[in-house]
DNA sequence: AATAGAACTTGCCAAAAGACAAGAAATGAA
DNA sequence: TTCATTTCTTGTCTTTTGGCAAGTTCTATT
């Protein structure tokens, strides 16, 4: 097995328990495929065909707002699932481009192939439930920041708990994620850097 | 059939075809239960054992911020499901409370009878999974609300898609749902109204 | 290595939303 | 029906963020 299948397999386990001949059959079902920087993964307006495990690199997800500009709306780092699951799971066009920030090592399976897993394999099921859920929670996470903190302090969390997307994520597209301007960013950024050599003072 | 499995039996149906005695069988593990306004359905920091279809009535889910605040996450309105998904699907403690608004009906399922479905009717986890991706297509649509609009355009959009919750729903759940402060969403309404006679005029 | 273009920062002013207080209106309890 | 409490609105001032321009720094291309 490829070292990519092995990080796979432990993602799998780590997600929902099983043993390891039938977490080596899931893994099974995912193929190798290399991006490079700036490749687009999923296209908006296509029906997407793949779900992607993201064994290392940075993507984000991007659309458009009104006026054309593009806003991001994820940003996925390693060990971590790539997936515009609406077109994936019911077969419509894609809302969003999926991008490779950095040249990206995935492991990819096709809705055929998840669909026969799915009705065949009771832990693949439990397993793709739980990505599910645990999807819907970091929508409901995110929410919760823009209800309840400031732009500062969001970034002040994203900081703390995904320091590694500041190394290889530009700042446009880190300020759009968190819903504010590249400017502002770069303000709070400033200020936050002021703060901190205060507190050493 | 009672009426309010008629209509689980519609729902269903709307969102996986099946045949009818596929759709009965389905609805046939959800059982009525009804709720006064103000009850709790949902309770935060115990685990939920139930997965509500709501016939009738409004819910709302809230958390508490640091300062001991209610803040509202989701407002729910008739014919969509209730449910804490991370509590109720991994069995972990809900980070939220879940409140009727208004006296509801509901049908609801345990976890126990929910899994034995989700193993046992093909049907049934396409219609599961269905549910957890439109969750999921939801939670990403109020992203985006965030990321890219004003409180006002957020508060139009609101009054645009789901004018009923306006009859329903406290402003103050309204406002913060929409994540600003029930003074700002006064002031809105207001410019919102005064908008409108400029039109008319 | 040089240059063009993109990303990022800083300056200045404006708009949106918050904080707090006070008052009006609506709702619930007695 | 009355009164207490909650919800909602309005006033005033502050903070946060945006818009636009200009300049600096970094990256990509030749």
């Amino acid at each position: 097995m490829s070292p990519l299948h092995e990080t796979l397999i432990r993602f799998i386990q780590a997600h929902f328990p099983m043993d390891d001949d039938r977490a080596k059959e899931i893994a099974g079902i995912f193929h190798e495929q290399h991006f490079l920087k700036n490749d687009i993964l999923i296209h908006e307006n296509k029906v997407s065909d793949h779900y992607y495990f993201l064994c290392a690199g940075y993507v984000r997800s991007y659309t458009h707002n009104w006026q054309g500009e593009e806003v991001t709306l994820q940003l996925i780092s390693a060990n971590k699932v790539v997936c515009e699951l609406a077109s994936f799971f019911k077969r419509i066009p894609a809302q969003a481009n999926f991008q490779a920030l950095t040249a990206c090592m995935t492991l990819r399976v096709s809705f055929t192939d998840i669909q026969k897993a799915f009705h065949t394999m009771p832990e693949f099921r439990e397993f793709g439930r739980s990505m599910l859920v645990n999807a819907c929670v970091e929508m409901q996470q995110r929410n919760i920041g823009f209800i309840q903190e400031t732009a500062e302090e969001r970034y002040a969390n994203l900081v703390e708990t995904q320091p590694d997307l500041l190394q290889h994520v530009p700042l446009k597209y880190l300020a759009s994620y968190l819903g504010i301007t590249d400017t502002s960013l770069s303000r709070i950024r400033k200020e936050s850097v002021e703060r901190e050599r205060k507190v050493r003072t």
